[in-house]
RNA sequence: GCGCCUGUAGCUCAGGGGAUAGAGCAGCGGACUUCUAAUCCGUUAGUCGGGGGUUCAAAUCCUCCCAGGCGCACCA
């Protein structure tokens, strides 16, 4: 917690001739609860003062030998470190103050001071289905959103739909050449999704189809009439069957601003690349030479006159910093596209934008079968539907023998359905790929949103059957927490402002996740070795301070990452 | 061919300069008349892909090699 580390900072400062921020910076969290709860390695001082590091501890202590702070009682040299033990009253009472006053903004915080950050995230490719492959930019990106809210930023979630480019030329004649309307209106995406396929079958046969595509992408740029009408309806229908998936997610957008959103600002971003003088002609299309940062070539206007995915981008990249002023621009993009970002960046900043630097792609690996990846294109790909109602089914399944008696199955089955779901996703480090496999998908023990659920739920458990009496904040009672299981739990509920931050910083809802874990298998501990209703009033109204602090960090943690904590299950 | 990412226990993965490398799953053995056993406790398991280097200190940083993934002008 801030205020013990700043508390032996000012104390540690003068004896070691340091600024208390780079005393600050030095300190680190042992790896053993018997090496104390904040540790000084004595390393960087060994040059100045040349004498060995446990020797430099050692006196550190014998100067410190008596001193207590507010916050902790204890120090004591270990080889070449100088341990700090927290006083475990002071210290309890001043996390579970802390928690109980904040409530749902513990973990919050305001150093964001209202900037505008936007986040590019979800933006699927419209008239391709909703695959499992989409919800990773979809879930780590709404994590994201939620997790910079949270820091006191204005988080502006911005849904870059695919709705543009030469997939819609393919769609039209697919659709044209094979297609029926009565077809179509039945179950509209998995029609577009089939005829999409069967043109990339048929186009090995024929390649003619390819062109045949493009100069109907190329009409429906210039605005011809028949292409925009088709493009208009197979857009609303797909738009239509994403509302219902982004609703049972509880996803939402400032801005549903797909490609087709940019087509004004093309010319201008054109016409800015060549006041800069930094585009060429080549073989009839328009590029952008980067080899002098080791970048291949970016193409903004393709020979037919069509303009690309990086045009639009462009525009949009600017357009954003026109219209929100964003401190950070987030794109949470699949790592396959790592390049196309890097080429982004390195043109805006060739334009003189020197915000380029405020955009930062986060990247993520791709879900893939053990046998390979999963392809639109070929129909090799799992419906997240499919995914959603299978791990709500097998919730629903275990609810009904664990809890027969449970009033509303049905919300909790959701709650830890789309939990384990999400969990999966958020859980591990974004960059690595995951191996698509239903056995973990339907997995609800161990590390998985069902066991920090689990915990809130029998915390919640706990809490209806206590007396509402001692329900009260109670400064003596939160001062005498004494056993291990619960020092060890305060200590890890006083870490949650840290661990926001850093999901924030690293874009990496995963440390979030693993933290919940580790409140979680805390909680737990504690809950066998102690027990909270049938203890000692004074001790009982301690514990229950505890658990109900600890709920709040599970909901607050739970409900950054998007996924809900259901009261009973 | 060039570039980016990944390689840690049988499997899935944490840890990303510091004190004895940790979880979950699987296996084995225990704990429900007691706050929900979706839990807990114990136990087995590792030349941290390999070589070299930087450092008082390397799984962590640099370099080379190996393996896998992903990219590299008219797709997004």
């Amino acid at each position: 917690m801030q205020k013990l580390r700043e508390e032996i900072g000012e104390v540690l400062a003068p004896l070691v001739e340091m600024e208390t921020d780079q005393v600050l910076g030095l300190l680190e969290i042992p790896p053993e609860p018997e090496f104390g709860d904040l540790a000084f390695p004595c390393f960087t001082l060994a040059k100045t003062l040349k004498k060995p590091p446990p020797v430099i501890a050692k006196e550190l202590s014998e100067k410190l030998s008596g001193q207590t702070g507010r916050l902790w009682d204890k120090t004591e040299p270990r080889g070449p470190y100088l341990n700090f033990y927290i006083a475990p009253k002071a210290y309890s009472h001043e996390v579970l103050k802390k928690a109980w006053e904040e409530q749902d903004q513990y973990g919050h915080s305001d150093q964001g001071n209202g900037q505008n950050v936007t986040i590019d995230y979800s933006s699927p490719n419209i008239a391709k289905p909703f695959g499992v492959g989409h919800i990773r930019s979809t879930v780590i990106g709404h994590s994201l959103y939620l997790i910079y809210r949270a820091l006191g930023y204005n988080s502006i979630g911005i849904n870059h739909l695919g709705d543009w480019g030469t997939q819609f030329g393919k769609l039209i004649v697919a659709f044209n050449r094979w297609g029926e309307e009565d077809k179509l209106k039945d179950d509209p995406v998995e029609y577009l999704y089939r005829l999409y396929v069967q043109f990339h079958q048929e186009v090995e046969a024929d390649p003619a189809l390819d062109d045949e595509a493009r100069s109907w992408f190329k009409k429906l740029e210039s605005g011809e009439k028949e292409a925009v009408s088709y493009w208009e309806h197979f857009r609303q229908l797909s738009l239509d069957a994403y509302a219902s998936i982004y609703s049972r997610l509880g996803i939402e957008f400032e801005y549903y601003h797909g490609e087709s959103h940019y087509n004004q600002m093309l010319e201008r971003v054109i016409n800015m690349v060549q006041e800069q003088q930094i585009a060429r002609e080549s073989e009839g299309a328009l590029i952008i030479d980067l080899e002098p940062y080791n970048l291949p070539p970016v193409m903004l206007r393709k020979k037919d006159g069509a303009t690309l995915y990086i045009t639009r981008d462009l525009a949009a990249a600017i357009y954003r910093k026109e219209t929100f002023d964003f401190a950070r621009s987030l794109y949470v993009v699949g790592a396959e596209q790592t390049l196309h970002f890097q080429q982004l960046f390195k043109v805006l900043e060739l334009l003189g934008f020197n915000w380029a630097s405020q955009c930062v792609h986060v990247p993520f690996g791709m879900i893939r079968f053990k046998e390979g990846r999963m392809s639109t294109r070929a129909g090799k790909i799992i419906l997240l539907e499919e995914v959603l109602d299978r791990a709500v089914a097998m919730a629903r399944d275990i609810i009904e023998e664990k809890n027969p008696d449970l009033a509303d199955k049905e919300s909790a089955a959701e709650a830890v359905g789309l939990g384990a779901v999400r969990f999966g996703d958020l859980s591990n480090d974004r960059v690595k790929n995951i191996e698509f496999d239903w056995e973990k998908v339907l997995d609800f023990s161990g590390e998985t949103a069902a066991y920090i659920q689990y915990a809130h739920a029998r915390i919640c458990s706990i809490i209806r059957k206590a007396e509402p009496g001692l329900m009260d904040w109670n400064d003596e009672a939160a001062g005498c927490l004494q056993k291990e299981e619960e020092i060890t739990l305060v200590k890890t509920l006083a870490r949650l402002p840290d661990k926001v931050i850093d999901s924030a910083e690293s874009f990496k809802p995963s440390i979030l996740a693993r933290y919940l874990i580790d409140v979680a298998r805390e909680f737990n501990r504690f809950y066998h070795n102690c027990p909270v209703l049938s203890s000692e009033p004074e001790i009982q109204q301690a514990r229950l301070l505890l658990i109900n602090a600890t709920r709040q960090v599970l909901a607050n943690g739970l409900a950054l990452l998007g996924i809900t904590a259901p009261e009973e299950m």
